[in-house]
DNA sequence: CCAAGGTGGTTCCTCTTGCAACCAATTTGC
DNA sequence: GCAAATTGGTTGCAAGAGGAACCACCTTGG
């Protein structure tokens, strides 16, 4: 075992930083290449993949706060890559869906995206993307479990 | 290859998601039991671990802005778990070092933080706990390369 | 039906975070 | 030995994130 009172060594820690620059990496080339947010960036990442959605549809999709994905809904909105569309099922909300332009910015994003996914994580084969996934999946798994108490 | 156009196959989504569901649930355990933020908490453990540091050295070692650190190190010496000493090399810096009051609290703290950080990955071997490690290293040092260009 | 409670969405406010400008002290170059 | 540049630290500001309160609409129980 190493030295566990070194933050170094702290498996928290460690997760945080890079975590951190991976963000910052990212959220660089986004707002260089469409002055997209991360959470524009995510609104549109499921709204393509997955068609049209409310807002609650989003906030599970993206883990985002309801607040987050309103925000960057109606910027989206703004600059007229979303569109809303009354739902006929629910006076409260509307199902938000991509435009054409919308979509159009989706499917260049996308190229984009997975290259900078690749370029990131280049320093891990295959094997070890798919490892380190289902490492991450099992830590959120067990971190979300013991929630916070009233 | 999964189907790469979802957002929850993602490496930078899964792994910002993961974070922060860590983080979070730290934080809440730190203020709970000692009233310390997480940039608090990282300054004590390095001080803790590794004796005086100047602010400047505290940035290395915690990856933190040196604002953060600075306001840390404000707030902890105001509650007494933290002293500054002249700096007789440098009249622009001090040596910071937790008081015996604040050695206590250091004492105090790093068993809670090892158990939580091993409830936390319990989902984890010991084995993949070190392979974990080792890609966050390989992964950050990746996103760190390429850098900002001015 | 209609009153009470619940839910989606929005606004407001607070807290945190990071950057940029700034001050004081030190180092460097002439 | 002093002006210029550098560095440690501090302050101020502005953007981001998240919580709480609020509104509009829906649902359920009497």
């Amino acid at each position: 075992m190493a030295n566990q009172t070194r933050l170094t060594d702290f498996l928290p820690y460690l997760l945080s930083i890079t975590s951190n620059a991976v963000s910052d990496r990212i959220a660089d080339e986004y707002r260089a290449h469409f002055g997209l947010k991360i959470p524009e960036w995510r609104v549109m990442a499921v709204l393509g993949d997955q068609g049209a959605a409310t807002q609650r549809a989003l906030v599970e999709a993206t883990r985002m706060d309801k607040v987050a994905v309103n925000r960057a809904c109606r910027v989206l909105e703004d600059r007229g890559l979303l569109g809303r569309r009354p739902n006929s099922a629910d006076g409260r909300s509307h199902h938000l869906d991509l435009t054409a332009p919308g979509q159009k910015v989706y499917r260049a994003i996308m190229p984009i995206a997975l290259e900078m996914e690749e370029r990131m994580f280049s320093a891990l084969s295959a094997d070890e993307r798919t490892l380190f996934k289902d490492l991450l999946e099992r830590i959120r798994a067990e971190a979300e479990t013991t929630g916070a108490q009233p």
